[in-house]
RNA sequence: GGUCCUGUCGUCUAGUGGUUUAGGAUAUCUGGUUCUCAUCCAGAAGAUCGCGGGUUCGAAUCCCGCCAGGAUCACCA
Protein backbone atom coordinates (compact mmCIF):
# COMPACT_ATOMS: atom_id res chain seq x y z
CA UNK A 1 0.00 0.00 0.00
CA UNK A 2 1.34 3.55 -1.16
CA UNK A 3 2.14 6.00 1.79
CA UNK A 4 -1.38 6.95 3.26
CA UNK A 5 -2.32 10.76 2.60
CA UNK A 6 -5.69 11.71 3.57
CA UNK A 7 -6.88 15.36 3.52
CA UNK A 8 -9.62 17.37 5.24
CA UNK A 9 -11.25 19.35 2.30
CA UNK A 10 -13.77 22.11 3.81
CA UNK A 11 -15.19 25.48 1.97
CA UNK A 12 -14.96 28.54 3.50
CA UNK A 13 -18.48 29.16 3.51
CA UNK A 14 -19.43 29.93 7.17
CA UNK A 15 -17.73 28.68 10.68
CA UNK A 16 -17.13 25.20 10.90
CA UNK A 17 -19.20 23.24 13.56
CA UNK A 18 -18.54 20.42 15.29
CA UNK A 19 -19.53 17.61 12.65
CA UNK A 20 -16.82 19.29 10.01
CA UNK A 21 -14.10 18.77 12.85
CA UNK A 22 -15.11 15.15 13.35
CA UNK A 23 -14.41 14.63 9.89
CA UNK A 24 -11.20 16.54 9.97
CA UNK A 25 -9.65 14.16 12.98
CA UNK A 26 -10.87 10.67 11.53
CA UNK A 27 -8.89 11.67 8.17
CA UNK A 28 -6.07 13.03 10.58
CA UNK A 29 -5.84 9.89 12.72
CA UNK A 30 -6.20 7.25 9.66
CA UNK A 31 -2.76 9.38 8.39
CA UNK A 32 -1.33 9.25 11.41
CA UNK A 33 -2.18 5.83 12.13
CA UNK A 34 -0.44 4.71 8.97
CA UNK A 35 2.54 7.20 9.73
CA UNK A 36 1.30 9.27 6.58
CA UNK A 37 0.56 12.72 5.50
CA UNK A 38 -2.77 15.22 6.93
CA UNK A 39 -3.33 17.62 4.33
CA UNK A 40 -5.16 20.90 4.48
CA UNK A 41 -6.69 22.12 1.36
CA UNK A 42 -9.47 24.61 1.39
CA UNK A 43 -11.78 24.33 -1.75
CA UNK A 44 -13.05 27.89 -2.09
CA UNK A 45 -14.60 27.94 -5.52
CA UNK A 46 -18.00 28.96 -4.30
CA UNK A 47 -17.39 32.89 -4.69
CA UNK A 48 -20.90 33.85 -3.77
CA UNK A 49 -21.19 31.95 -0.77
CA UNK A 50 -17.46 32.58 0.90
CA UNK A 51 -17.47 33.67 3.99
CA UNK A 52 -14.26 36.35 5.37
CA UNK A 53 -12.48 34.74 7.98
CA UNK A 54 -13.98 31.23 7.07
CA UNK A 55 -10.39 30.24 6.68
CA UNK A 56 -9.08 31.44 9.65
CA UNK A 57 -11.76 30.25 11.40
CA UNK A 58 -11.29 26.55 10.04
CA UNK A 59 -7.71 26.65 10.82
CA UNK A 60 -8.01 27.96 14.20
CA UNK A 61 -10.45 25.20 15.37
CA UNK A 62 -7.81 22.43 14.32
CA UNK A 63 -5.14 24.14 15.67
CA UNK A 64 -7.07 23.82 18.97
CA UNK A 65 -7.44 20.26 18.86
CA UNK A 66 -3.48 20.47 17.96
CA UNK A 67 -4.67 18.41 14.30
CA UNK A 68 -1.51 19.46 12.72
CA UNK A 69 -1.92 19.39 9.12
CA UNK A 70 1.30 18.14 7.17
CA UNK A 71 0.72 20.20 3.84
CA UNK A 72 -1.92 22.87 3.55
CA UNK A 73 -2.49 26.83 2.03
CA UNK A 74 -0.19 28.23 4.64
CA UNK A 75 2.35 26.07 5.08
CA UNK A 76 2.58 24.88 1.52
CA UNK A 77 4.13 21.62 -0.04
CA UNK A 78 4.93 19.61 -2.68
CA UNK A 79 1.77 20.30 -4.08
CA UNK A 80 2.39 23.65 -3.58
CA UNK A 81 -0.75 25.59 -3.95
CA UNK A 82 -3.79 24.40 -1.60
CA UNK A 83 -6.54 26.51 -2.45
CA UNK A 84 -8.33 25.58 -5.23
CA UNK A 85 -9.11 29.19 -6.20
CA UNK A 86 -4.71 29.39 -6.90
CA UNK A 87 -5.48 26.31 -8.82
CA UNK A 88 -7.86 27.35 -11.50
CA UNK A 89 -5.03 26.81 -14.64
CA UNK A 90 -4.66 23.45 -13.85
CA UNK A 91 -8.50 22.62 -13.61
CA UNK A 92 -8.55 24.45 -17.05
CA UNK A 93 -5.98 21.91 -18.23
CA UNK A 94 -7.82 19.09 -17.11
CA UNK A 95 -10.88 20.27 -18.45
CA UNK A 96 -9.07 20.92 -21.65
CA UNK A 97 -8.42 17.12 -21.69
CA UNK A 98 -11.95 16.39 -21.56
CA UNK A 99 -13.16 18.28 -24.25
CA UNK A 100 -10.37 17.02 -26.70
CA UNK A 101 -11.40 13.57 -26.02
CA UNK A 102 -14.89 14.23 -26.20
CA UNK A 103 -16.15 13.72 -22.68
CA UNK A 104 -17.13 17.49 -22.02
CA UNK A 105 -19.37 19.93 -23.87
CA UNK A 106 -19.92 23.57 -23.52
CA UNK A 107 -23.67 24.01 -22.16
CA UNK A 108 -25.86 26.09 -24.48
CA UNK A 109 -28.83 26.30 -22.25
CA UNK A 110 -29.75 29.67 -20.45
CA UNK A 111 -30.82 29.04 -17.17
CA UNK A 112 -34.25 30.35 -17.55
CA UNK A 113 -34.38 27.47 -20.28
CA UNK A 114 -33.21 25.01 -18.08
CA UNK A 115 -35.89 25.60 -15.50
CA UNK A 116 -38.66 25.27 -17.51
CA UNK A 117 -36.92 21.87 -18.84
CA UNK A 118 -36.83 20.67 -14.83
CA UNK A 119 -40.94 21.69 -14.38
CA UNK A 120 -41.65 19.84 -17.93
CA UNK A 121 -40.20 16.68 -16.00
CA UNK A 122 -41.64 17.66 -12.92
CA UNK A 123 -44.86 17.77 -14.17
CA UNK A 124 -45.03 14.90 -16.20
CA UNK A 125 -43.22 13.05 -12.73
CA UNK A 126 -40.22 12.02 -14.53
CA UNK A 127 -36.49 12.48 -13.29
CA UNK A 128 -34.91 15.38 -14.78
CA UNK A 129 -32.12 14.68 -16.68
CA UNK A 130 -29.79 16.83 -18.31
CA UNK A 131 -28.42 14.06 -20.69
CA UNK A 132 -31.97 13.43 -22.33
CA UNK A 133 -31.03 17.50 -23.58
CA UNK A 134 -28.21 17.03 -24.92
CA UNK A 135 -27.56 20.05 -27.44
CA UNK A 136 -26.93 19.15 -31.05
CA UNK A 137 -24.27 20.86 -32.35
CA UNK A 138 -21.45 21.44 -29.33
CA UNK A 139 -20.05 24.81 -29.24
CA UNK A 140 -16.11 25.02 -29.03
CA UNK A 141 -14.96 26.16 -24.89
CA UNK A 142 -13.57 29.10 -24.17
CA UNK A 143 -12.52 28.57 -21.08
CA UNK A 144 -15.24 30.85 -20.33
CA UNK A 145 -18.61 29.03 -20.71
CA UNK A 146 -20.09 26.16 -18.61
CA UNK A 147 -18.80 22.81 -19.15
CA UNK A 148 -20.46 19.73 -18.43
CA UNK A 149 -18.98 16.38 -18.36
CA UNK A 150 -20.55 14.06 -20.85
CA UNK A 151 -21.39 11.06 -19.17
CA UNK A 152 -21.34 7.49 -19.90
CA UNK A 153 -24.50 6.08 -17.92
CA UNK A 154 -24.05 2.46 -16.19
CA UNK A 155 -24.40 0.43 -13.59
CA UNK A 156 -21.87 0.94 -10.32
CA UNK A 157 -20.42 -1.40 -8.08
CA UNK A 158 -17.91 -0.45 -5.43
CA UNK A 159 -16.56 -0.45 -2.56
CA UNK A 160 -16.35 1.80 0.62
CA UNK A 161 -13.77 1.29 3.36
CA UNK A 162 -17.05 1.51 6.25
CA UNK A 163 -20.01 0.95 4.47
CA UNK A 164 -18.65 -2.02 2.47
CA UNK A 165 -20.52 -2.90 -0.88
CA UNK A 166 -22.64 -0.16 -2.60
CA UNK A 167 -24.13 -0.19 -6.38
CA UNK A 168 -26.64 1.67 -7.98
CA UNK A 169 -28.11 1.81 -11.76
CA UNK A 170 -27.29 4.23 -14.64
CA UNK A 171 -30.61 6.46 -13.59
CA UNK A 172 -28.31 8.19 -11.37
CA UNK A 173 -25.45 9.19 -13.54
CA UNK A 174 -25.81 12.31 -15.62
CA UNK A 175 -24.32 15.40 -17.48
CA UNK A 176 -23.01 17.55 -14.90
CA UNK A 177 -21.13 20.87 -14.92
CA UNK A 178 -17.46 21.02 -14.24
CA UNK A 179 -16.54 24.34 -15.28
CA UNK A 180 -18.69 27.41 -13.70
CA UNK A 181 -19.08 30.62 -16.55
CA UNK A 182 -16.84 32.19 -13.93
CA UNK A 183 -13.98 30.38 -14.38
CA UNK A 184 -14.24 28.21 -11.48
CA UNK A 185 -14.43 24.55 -11.47
CA UNK A 186 -17.23 22.85 -9.39
CA UNK A 187 -16.34 20.38 -6.11
CA UNK A 188 -17.27 17.51 -8.42
CA UNK A 189 -14.39 18.28 -10.53
CA UNK A 190 -11.66 19.91 -8.59
CA UNK A 191 -11.76 17.22 -5.47
CA UNK A 192 -11.19 14.78 -8.24
CA UNK A 193 -8.41 16.38 -10.02
CA UNK A 194 -6.67 17.80 -6.18
CA UNK A 195 -7.13 14.42 -5.01
CA UNK A 196 -5.50 12.88 -7.65
CA UNK A 197 -3.04 15.22 -8.09
CA UNK A 198 -2.13 14.95 -4.29
CA UNK A 199 -1.82 11.70 -4.25
CA UNK A 200 -4.77 11.00 -1.52
CA UNK A 201 -5.38 7.75 -0.16
CA UNK A 202 -8.06 7.79 1.27
CA UNK A 203 -11.35 10.20 0.70
CA UNK A 204 -12.73 10.97 4.44
CA UNK A 205 -16.06 12.59 4.18
CA UNK A 206 -18.83 12.11 5.88
CA UNK A 207 -22.19 10.16 4.15
CA UNK A 208 -24.03 13.25 1.98
CA UNK A 209 -21.83 12.42 -0.35
CA UNK A 210 -23.17 8.72 -0.88
CA UNK A 211 -24.95 9.66 -3.82
CA UNK A 212 -22.80 11.57 -5.36
CA UNK A 213 -20.30 8.92 -5.41
CA UNK A 214 -21.11 7.30 -9.10
CA UNK A 215 -20.55 10.20 -11.51
CA UNK A 216 -17.35 10.94 -9.24
CA UNK A 217 -16.51 7.43 -10.58
CA UNK A 218 -17.64 7.58 -14.04
CA UNK A 219 -15.80 10.86 -14.64
CA UNK A 220 -12.27 9.21 -12.95
CA UNK A 221 -12.72 6.78 -15.87
CA UNK A 222 -13.35 9.48 -18.29
CA UNK A 223 -9.95 11.30 -16.99
CA UNK A 224 -8.63 7.47 -16.58
CA UNK A 225 -7.23 7.84 -13.64
CA UNK A 226 -8.02 5.64 -10.48
CA UNK A 227 -10.18 6.95 -7.39
CA UNK A 228 -8.38 6.85 -3.81
CA UNK A 229 -9.78 4.59 -1.06
CA UNK A 230 -13.64 5.86 0.32
CA UNK A 231 -14.23 6.18 3.59
CA UNK A 232 -17.65 6.89 4.03
CA UNK A 233 -18.46 8.50 7.96
CA UNK A 234 -21.42 8.33 9.40
CA UNK A 235 -23.57 11.17 10.17
CA UNK A 236 -23.60 13.40 13.78
CA UNK A 237 -27.08 13.94 14.55
CA UNK A 238 -28.25 16.67 16.39
CA UNK A 239 -30.18 16.68 19.87
CA UNK A 240 -33.05 15.05 18.69
CA UNK A 241 -31.07 12.36 17.50
CA UNK A 242 -32.87 12.16 14.07
CA UNK A 243 -31.68 14.56 11.60
CA UNK A 244 -28.19 15.21 10.77
CA UNK A 245 -26.28 18.85 13.09
CA UNK A 246 -26.71 21.18 11.34
CA UNK A 247 -25.75 25.13 12.06
CA UNK A 248 -29.98 25.69 11.84
CA UNK A 249 -30.30 23.61 15.42
CA UNK A 250 -27.68 25.59 17.12
CA UNK A 251 -25.20 23.30 16.73
CA UNK A 252 -21.47 24.66 17.82
CA UNK A 253 -17.81 25.24 17.00
CA UNK A 254 -15.11 23.57 18.43
CA UNK A 255 -13.82 26.88 19.13
CA UNK A 256 -17.06 27.59 21.37
CA UNK A 257 -16.47 24.43 22.89
CA UNK A 258 -12.90 25.77 23.76
CA UNK A 259 -14.57 29.12 25.21
CA UNK A 260 -16.76 27.20 27.68
CA UNK A 261 -14.22 25.61 29.68
CA UNK A 262 -14.25 22.43 27.27
CA UNK A 263 -10.70 20.68 26.96
CA UNK A 264 -9.11 19.63 23.83
CA UNK A 265 -8.36 16.45 25.28
CA UNK A 266 -11.81 15.42 26.00
CA UNK A 267 -13.45 17.39 22.94
CA UNK A 268 -11.06 14.62 20.80
CA UNK A 269 -11.71 11.70 22.74
CA UNK A 270 -15.62 12.39 22.41
CA UNK A 271 -15.35 12.97 18.94
CA UNK A 272 -13.20 9.92 18.46
CA UNK A 273 -16.01 8.23 20.03
CA UNK A 274 -18.66 9.52 17.83
CA UNK A 275 -18.65 6.41 15.75
CA UNK A 276 -16.12 4.44 16.19
CA UNK A 277 -14.92 2.01 19.45
CA UNK A 278 -11.44 -0.09 19.50
CA UNK A 279 -13.97 -2.84 19.76
CA UNK A 280 -13.04 -3.27 23.86
CA UNK A 281 -15.02 -1.54 26.78
CA UNK A 282 -12.41 1.29 26.79
CA UNK A 283 -13.69 4.47 26.86
CA UNK A 284 -11.05 7.32 27.73
CA UNK A 285 -8.93 7.41 24.98
CA UNK A 286 -5.41 10.11 24.81
CA UNK A 287 -4.41 11.34 21.67
CA UNK A 288 -1.56 8.56 21.24
CA UNK A 289 -4.08 5.83 22.17
CA UNK A 290 -6.17 6.73 19.55
CA UNK A 291 -3.54 7.06 16.67
CA UNK A 292 -2.53 3.47 17.51
CA UNK A 293 -5.56 2.20 17.42
CA UNK A 294 -7.40 4.15 15.42
CA UNK A 295 -8.81 0.87 12.59
CA UNK A 296 -10.76 2.20 9.27
CA UNK A 297 -12.23 -1.49 9.96
CA UNK A 298 -14.57 -0.38 12.99
CA UNK A 299 -15.88 2.97 12.03
CA UNK A 300 -19.56 2.59 12.06
CA UNK A 301 -22.19 3.08 9.68
CA UNK A 302 -25.21 4.07 11.88
CA UNK A 303 -25.71 7.95 13.06
CA UNK A 304 -24.66 8.98 16.35
CA UNK A 305 -25.97 11.82 18.03
CA UNK A 306 -23.71 14.50 19.52
CA UNK A 307 -24.58 14.10 23.41
CA UNK A 308 -23.24 17.14 25.14
CA UNK A 309 -24.06 14.97 28.78
CA UNK A 310 -21.07 12.37 27.64
CA UNK A 311 -19.08 15.61 26.34
CA UNK A 312 -19.27 16.81 30.18
CA UNK A 313 -18.88 13.61 31.55
CA UNK A 314 -15.88 13.35 29.64
CA UNK A 315 -14.52 16.97 30.65
CA UNK A 316 -15.15 16.42 34.17
CA UNK A 317 -13.15 13.55 33.64
CA UNK A 318 -9.73 15.00 32.06
CA UNK A 319 -10.89 17.89 34.83
CA UNK A 320 -10.16 15.76 37.25
CA UNK A 321 -6.97 14.02 36.29
CA UNK A 322 -5.42 17.21 35.89
CA UNK A 323 -2.37 18.68 38.33
CA UNK A 324 -4.03 21.49 40.42
CA UNK A 325 -1.26 23.88 38.97
CA UNK A 326 -2.78 22.36 35.67
CA UNK A 327 -5.80 23.46 36.12
CA UNK A 328 -4.93 26.87 37.88
CA UNK A 329 -3.07 27.41 34.47
CA UNK A 330 -6.17 26.56 32.24
CA UNK A 331 -9.01 28.30 34.23
CA UNK A 332 -7.45 31.57 34.70
CA UNK A 333 -9.55 33.12 32.39
CA UNK A 334 -12.42 31.85 34.16
CA UNK A 335 -13.15 33.00 37.87
CA UNK A 336 -15.62 35.17 39.13
CA UNK A 337 -15.48 39.21 38.34
CA UNK A 338 -15.07 39.29 42.46
CA UNK A 339 -11.73 37.25 42.40
CA UNK A 340 -9.42 39.89 40.72
CA UNK A 341 -8.33 41.27 43.54
CA UNK A 342 -7.27 37.79 45.52
CA UNK A 343 -3.79 35.99 45.55
CA UNK A 344 -2.97 33.34 43.62
CA UNK A 345 -2.25 30.92 46.57
CA UNK A 346 -5.81 31.65 47.72
CA UNK A 347 -7.81 30.86 44.32
CA UNK A 348 -5.25 27.71 43.96
CA UNK A 349 -6.64 26.90 47.51
CA UNK A 350 -10.72 27.36 46.13
CA UNK A 351 -9.79 25.65 42.57
CA UNK A 352 -8.33 22.67 44.87
CA UNK A 353 -11.83 21.98 46.63
CA UNK A 354 -13.86 22.39 43.50
CA UNK A 355 -11.70 20.68 40.91
CA UNK A 356 -13.88 17.11 41.47
CA UNK A 357 -17.52 18.82 41.07
CA UNK A 358 -15.67 21.06 37.71
CA UNK A 359 -17.67 19.95 34.55
CA UNK A 360 -16.17 22.71 32.46
CA UNK A 361 -14.65 25.70 33.25
CA UNK A 362 -17.60 28.12 32.88
CA UNK A 363 -18.77 26.77 35.65
CA UNK A 364 -16.35 28.36 37.77
CA UNK A 365 -17.99 31.33 38.88
CA UNK A 366 -21.09 29.75 40.07
CA UNK A 367 -19.03 27.01 42.57
CA UNK A 368 -16.98 29.63 43.98
CA UNK A 369 -18.47 32.96 44.02
CA UNK A 370 -18.94 32.51 47.78
CA UNK A 371 -14.83 32.15 48.50
CA UNK A 372 -14.70 35.66 46.63
CA UNK A 373 -18.00 37.81 47.65
CA UNK A 374 -20.58 37.66 50.16
CA UNK A 375 -23.51 36.22 48.90
CA UNK A 376 -26.98 37.51 50.09
CA UNK A 377 -28.65 36.51 53.04
CA UNK A 378 -30.90 33.76 52.01
CA UNK A 379 -33.27 32.36 54.66
CA UNK A 380 -34.86 30.16 52.21
CA UNK A 381 -31.73 27.66 52.70
CA UNK A 382 -32.81 27.42 56.07
CA UNK A 383 -36.65 27.17 55.72
CA UNK A 384 -35.92 24.47 53.10
CA UNK A 385 -33.33 22.13 54.86
CA UNK A 386 -34.53 18.90 56.00
CA UNK A 387 -32.73 19.28 59.48
CA UNK A 388 -33.43 22.85 60.03
CA UNK A 389 -36.55 24.09 59.05
CA UNK A 390 -38.46 23.00 62.04
CA UNK A 391 -36.00 25.34 64.16
CA UNK A 392 -36.68 28.73 65.99
CA UNK A 393 -34.91 31.65 65.35
CA UNK A 394 -33.48 32.00 68.68
CA UNK A 395 -32.01 28.00 68.69
CA UNK A 396 -30.32 28.90 66.07
CA UNK A 397 -28.56 31.56 66.71
CA UNK A 398 -27.97 29.89 70.57
CA UNK A 399 -26.05 27.34 68.15
CA UNK A 400 -23.98 29.83 65.91
CA UNK A 401 -22.99 31.60 68.87
CA UNK A 402 -21.47 28.34 70.40
CA UNK A 403 -19.44 27.37 66.92
CA UNK A 404 -18.78 31.62 66.87
CA UNK A 405 -17.07 30.70 70.66
CA UNK A 406 -15.03 27.74 69.87
CA UNK A 407 -13.48 28.44 66.61
CA UNK A 408 -12.30 31.80 67.98
CA UNK A 409 -9.50 29.79 69.29
CA UNK A 410 -8.80 27.30 66.29
CA UNK A 411 -6.07 28.12 64.32
CA UNK A 412 -8.03 27.63 61.13
CA UNK A 413 -6.27 24.26 59.81
CA UNK A 414 -8.44 21.68 58.89
CA UNK A 415 -7.30 19.01 61.09
CA UNK A 416 -8.10 21.55 64.35
CA UNK A 417 -11.70 22.92 62.66
CA UNK A 418 -12.71 18.92 62.09
CA UNK A 419 -11.33 18.30 65.69
CA UNK A 420 -13.63 21.35 66.80
CA UNK A 421 -16.25 20.66 64.85
CA UNK A 422 -16.54 17.30 66.09
CA UNK A 423 -16.63 18.54 69.55
CA UNK A 424 -19.25 20.64 68.63
CA UNK A 425 -21.45 18.15 67.96
CA UNK A 426 -21.09 16.63 71.10
CA UNK A 427 -21.37 19.07 73.47
CA UNK A 428 -24.55 20.56 71.31
CA UNK A 429 -26.22 17.46 71.10
CA UNK A 430 -26.71 17.46 67.68
CA UNK A 431 -26.65 15.79 64.35
CA UNK A 432 -23.97 17.00 61.84
CA UNK A 433 -27.26 17.23 59.31
CA UNK A 434 -28.46 20.15 61.77
CA UNK A 435 -25.45 21.57 63.05
CA UNK A 436 -23.19 21.32 59.87
CA UNK A 437 -25.91 22.01 57.36
CA UNK A 438 -26.18 25.05 59.74
CA UNK A 439 -22.82 26.63 59.23
CA UNK A 440 -22.73 25.51 55.73
CA UNK A 441 -25.54 27.72 54.74
CA UNK A 442 -24.89 30.65 56.86
CA UNK A 443 -21.26 31.16 55.97
CA UNK A 444 -21.94 30.33 52.36
CA UNK A 445 -25.75 31.10 51.19
CA UNK A 446 -24.95 29.15 48.78
CA UNK A 447 -26.90 25.79 48.12
CA UNK A 448 -23.99 23.46 47.20
CA UNK A 449 -20.24 23.87 48.60
CA UNK A 450 -17.22 22.00 49.19
CA UNK A 451 -16.66 19.86 52.67
CA UNK A 452 -17.19 22.11 55.39
CA UNK A 453 -13.98 22.04 57.27
CA UNK A 454 -12.17 22.29 53.88
CA UNK A 455 -14.50 25.54 53.10
CA UNK A 456 -13.66 27.42 56.30
CA UNK A 457 -9.87 26.96 56.51
CA UNK A 458 -9.95 28.60 52.80
CA UNK A 459 -11.95 31.17 54.21
CA UNK A 460 -9.51 32.01 57.70
CA UNK A 461 -10.23 32.93 61.04
CA UNK A 462 -11.31 36.88 60.10
CA UNK A 463 -13.77 35.82 57.60
CA UNK A 464 -15.11 32.86 58.92
CA UNK A 465 -15.89 34.70 62.39
CA UNK A 466 -17.15 37.67 60.90
CA UNK A 467 -19.44 35.64 58.18
CA UNK A 468 -21.22 34.32 61.89
CA UNK A 469 -21.31 37.35 63.71
CA UNK A 470 -23.61 38.94 60.39
CA UNK A 471 -25.26 35.65 60.32
CA UNK A 472 -26.46 36.20 64.20
CA UNK A 473 -27.58 40.00 63.75
CA UNK A 474 -28.83 39.01 60.23
CA UNK A 475 -31.47 35.85 62.02
C1' G B 1 -41.43 10.97 -6.13
C1' G B 2 -36.57 8.31 -7.96
C1' U B 3 -31.98 6.45 -5.99
C1' C B 4 -29.07 5.21 -1.92
C1' C B 5 -27.82 4.65 3.39
C1' U B 6 -29.22 3.36 8.35
C1' G B 7 -32.23 0.72 12.35
C1' U B 8 -29.26 -3.28 19.79
C1' C B 9 -31.32 0.00 26.88
C1' G B 10 -32.95 7.63 26.84
C1' U B 11 -27.74 8.29 24.73
C1' C B 12 -22.63 6.29 22.90
C1' U B 13 -21.87 1.37 21.85
C1' A B 14 -20.01 -4.46 22.31
C1' G B 15 -21.86 -8.38 19.59
C1' U B 16 -20.42 -11.14 12.48
C1' G B 17 -25.05 -18.56 13.89
C1' G B 18 -24.33 -21.70 19.93
C1' U B 19 -20.18 -20.09 27.07
C1' U B 20 -26.06 -14.27 25.55
C1' U B 21 -30.79 -15.27 31.35
C1' A B 22 -27.91 -9.51 25.02
C1' G B 23 -22.06 -7.03 27.84
C1' G B 24 -19.80 -2.03 28.96
C1' A B 25 -20.13 3.29 29.44
C1' U B 26 -23.11 7.51 30.20
C1' A B 27 -27.65 9.51 31.92
C1' U B 28 -31.57 8.30 35.84
C1' C B 29 -32.79 6.26 40.76
C1' U B 30 -31.23 3.97 45.69
C1' G B 31 -27.57 3.08 49.56
C1' G B 32 -22.55 4.13 51.70
C1' U B 33 -18.39 7.93 52.14
C1' U B 34 -20.03 12.36 59.95
C1' C B 35 -24.17 18.36 56.25
C1' U B 36 -25.10 20.15 50.86
C1' C B 37 -23.01 19.56 45.87
C1' A B 38 -19.44 16.58 43.55
C1' U B 39 -15.94 12.54 43.44
C1' C B 40 -15.42 7.49 44.69
C1' C B 41 -17.69 2.65 45.98
C1' A B 42 -21.94 -0.69 45.96
C1' G B 43 -26.65 -1.65 43.85
C1' A B 44 -31.37 -0.99 40.98
C1' A B 45 -34.08 0.03 36.93
C1' G B 46 -33.75 0.39 31.74
C1' A B 47 -33.35 -3.29 24.94
C1' U B 48 -39.92 -8.30 23.12
C1' C B 49 -32.06 -6.61 19.28
C1' G B 50 -37.54 -1.58 13.90
C1' C B 51 -41.73 -5.25 12.37
C1' G B 52 -43.29 -9.90 9.89
C1' G B 53 -42.01 -14.25 7.57
C1' G B 54 -38.34 -17.96 6.31
C1' U B 55 -33.48 -21.05 6.60
C1' U B 56 -31.44 -23.88 10.87
C1' C B 57 -31.29 -28.46 16.21
C1' G B 58 -30.25 -23.17 17.28
C1' A B 59 -30.57 -16.11 14.69
C1' A B 60 -29.47 -9.62 17.16
C1' U B 61 -26.27 -12.32 13.87
C1' C B 62 -28.03 -15.60 7.19
C1' C B 63 -32.32 -14.83 3.30
C1' C B 64 -36.99 -12.33 1.74
C1' G B 65 -40.80 -8.74 2.47
C1' C B 66 -42.44 -4.56 5.01
C1' C B 67 -42.01 -0.21 8.19
C1' A B 68 -39.57 3.96 10.15
C1' G B 69 -35.76 7.58 10.04
C1' G B 70 -32.02 9.91 7.22
C1' A B 71 -29.11 11.51 2.85
C1' U B 72 -29.29 13.03 -2.12
C1' C B 73 -31.42 14.59 -6.82
C1' A B 74 -27.83 22.96 -7.89
C1' C B 75 -23.32 27.17 -12.36
C1' C B 76 -23.27 24.28 -3.10
C1' A B 77 -19.68 21.75 -1.24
Amino acid sequence: MANTRTRFAPSPTGFMHVGGVRTALFAWLIAKHSNGQFILRIEDTDKVREVEGSEDHIMKSLEFLNLKWDEGPDIGGPCMLYRQSERLDLYKEWAEKLVQSGRAYTDPYKKEELEELRELAKKNKKPFLFRDHRPEAMPMWDGKKTLRFKSNPKSYTWKDEVLGKLSTGPEVIDDFIIMKSDGYPTYNFAHIVDDYLMKITHIVRSQEFISSTPKFLNLYEALEIEHPLFVTLPPVMGPDGKKKLSKRDGAKGILDYGREGYMPEALINFLATLGWNDGSTKEIFNINELIASFDIQRINRAGAKFDEQRLMWLNGHYIRELSLDDLFEKVQDYWPQSATSFENDYKKKVLGLVQERLKYFTELPQLTNFFFEELPTDKTLIENNKFLKDYQKDELINLLGQVKLSLESSDFSVEDLTTRLNQLLETTNKKPGELFSLIRIVTTWAPASPALADSLAVFGKDKTLHKLSKAITDL
